[in-house]
DNA sequence: CCAGACGTTTACGTCAACGTAAAGGTTATG
DNA sequence: CATAACCTTTACGTTGACGTAAACGTCTGG
């Protein structure tokens, strides 16, 4: 059982993924079944190993659900985008036409500076909402104090 | 047609409703059947009436749905005890009894702060967001600087 | 070598949050 | 006063995001 290379093998199978993203196994398939998730690399046995790449994904897909509450589709979306970055180097580095270049850095950012708006609205959203319960926290204070004034008296 | 009164008239039939939350009659209604928003008032002809007051609160929900993704059962909780303020406000001047009114206070912040405590979890993890789409727009800058010193060049 | 614990696909079930259609009542307007 | 444009309730349909079960393959320890 003991190996020199201690089992800490960067490609998991889906039992430890699910335990480490909190996700569930039916979920992992699930998010590979609608394409959130690139398929993952197989054994021979055919079992699923997830890269540590896959790993993180599948982290920031929950992030993204629990925080932000977008569906798989919006999540999707903002992901792809945030790799297309890579696709975008990429393309960048494989043509020299200037033009060519310019037209996807453009795009890039096009993209960029709507997921920036949207995320900014949302965090004025919160920001309100935190702001309304704190005020709501010094009403009781308040009220805590002239409790404790009326009891002292 | 002519009224003195121009027909600001606080009361909203659903389809006005509809029009000013962005939500659907049928969502109203349902909203309404789930005891999301408690059952407005209603005319001869039972047709339903909102108050302003039921307008808020709708719009109230939809942003709370919007932003933070909520599930409908937890805006419930978030608005109820965001209104239970007035319920503690009234239970806090029924009673004299100082200890009722220590209990009731304590409670109320207890509440508080754990939805501070979640509103400022997701605050943080949008903020992180919003940070990292700022540094690819700045690599795209930077990118773009890069291209337009070789297309001069 | 085989039992048990993992994995696989396939497929039907479920729950929230509505959509949509049917069958009818109300009200403003020509 | 009839027609259109609203409204009502009732009820079944749909979609997203999984849960759950069946039937089967794989691998590991005793």
């Amino acid at each position: 059982m003991a190996k020199d290379v201690p089992t800490d093998a960067p490609y998991l199978r889906i039992d430890q993924v699910a335990a480490r993203t909190g996700l569930t196994k039916r979920t992992l398939r699930y998010y590979e079944e609608i394409g959130l998730l690139a398929p993952p690399a197989r054994t021979d046995g055919n079992y699923r190993l997830y890269s540590p790449a896959d790993v993180a994904r599948l982290e920031r897909v929950r992030e993204l659900k629990e925080a932000l509450g977008l569906t798989l589709a919006e999540i999707n979306e903002m992901i792809q985008t945030e790799e297309e970055r890579d696709d975008i180097r990429a393309a960048f580095r494989a043509t020299h036409d200037p033009a060519a270049r310019q037209a996807q850095l453009e795009r890039a950012e096009a993209i960029t500076r709507q997921q920036i708006e949207l995320v900014e609205r949302k965090l004025h959203t919160l920001a309100s909402t935190r702001d309304a319960l704190r005020e709501r926290l010094a009403r009781y204070s308040a009220l805590r104090t002239e409790l404790a004034a009326e009891t002292s008296s």
